[in-house]
DNA sequence: ATATTTGCAAAGGATTTGCACACAC
DNA sequence: GTGTGTGCAAATCCTTTGCAAATAT
């Protein structure tokens, strides 16, 4: 929904790196997936459509993404390192803990927080880590009245 | 600080595991240090009172504690799972970027937050995650005025 | 006494790296 | 054409597991 092939290769270019296919069908998968995806998850899902890709490649590819802050790392409570799209702005994550399912929000209510926490910890605050787990809709129905 | 050898021991002892020596020091270690530590690290440190203990030993103990509430688990941006002492009750850390000094404030401000997210998304809330990450007193000084 | 916990070594996964070839520019 | 990016395979790193011996109760 958000993705944009022509502002992704403009992004890219800005910082004088190719445009490939790999890099854009990473991100095409992550953007029409609703979940999160491991890297082994991408990879089968991007050999749909090239098929000679390579799990080394999704991983510097993930990276690469996430420093142009395209994609955002999920940390789940037990593992790790998922991946989604990630919209622009100052945004956080609703996970559904059964499905995966990645929902995001974007108010955050946490400015007065913070400001409170550094004036009371000497802490020069760069940024915050927030993430809410639950049950998505249709996942609360398997479960009877939770 | 908050570490308490009679608490832990009946924590322990309460739900029918047994006090050794390692689970005592693991967490000895942990509470000792402000600062945030990989299983290597506690290994290392654990190693000096008892030379024989194994890596394994301390995953299986940094886990068993982590279930007892008694460790928390720290997630940094790029890699994962460094542990800390956690206090009782629930809080949130605030890490130092630089030296991973470890702070934890009681303070959650997100309950309406998450009432609100809560009947927007349909989601059953069951739970939040909230890491903030700065500068220390110390490690500010070092990079002039930030 | 006996069931849990440990240490060791081996297995298992995830992620990274080296290098020749392919490809975007 | 040239330098970046890719595929492949091997290497590395972190974590888990199986099992006999040690130990807390």
């Amino acid at each position: 929904m958000e993705y944009d092939e022509g502002r992704v290769m403009g992004l890219l270019r800005q910082r004088g790196l190719r445009c490939t296919a790999q890099r854009l069908a990473v991100l095409k998968v992550l953007d029409e997936t609703p979940h999160h995806l491991s890297a082994q998850e991408v990879l089968s899902a991007v050999r749909q459509d090239l098929p000679r890709v390579g799990l080394a490649t999704i991983y510097r590819t993930l990276e690469l993404l996430a420093d142009l802050g395209l994609v955002a790392r999920v940390h789940l409570v037990d593992g790790c390192h998922r991946y989604t799209a990630a919209s622009s702005g100052h945004r956080h994550q609703l996970i559904c803990s059964r499905c995966g399912l990645v929902v995001e929000f974007g108010e955050c209510a946490l400015s007065g927080l913070t400001e409170t926490i550094a004036r009371r910890t000497e802490f020069a605050i760069e940024g915050h880590w927030l993430q809410l787990y639950g049950r998505c809709r249709d996942c609360r129905r398997g479960v009877a009245l939770a």
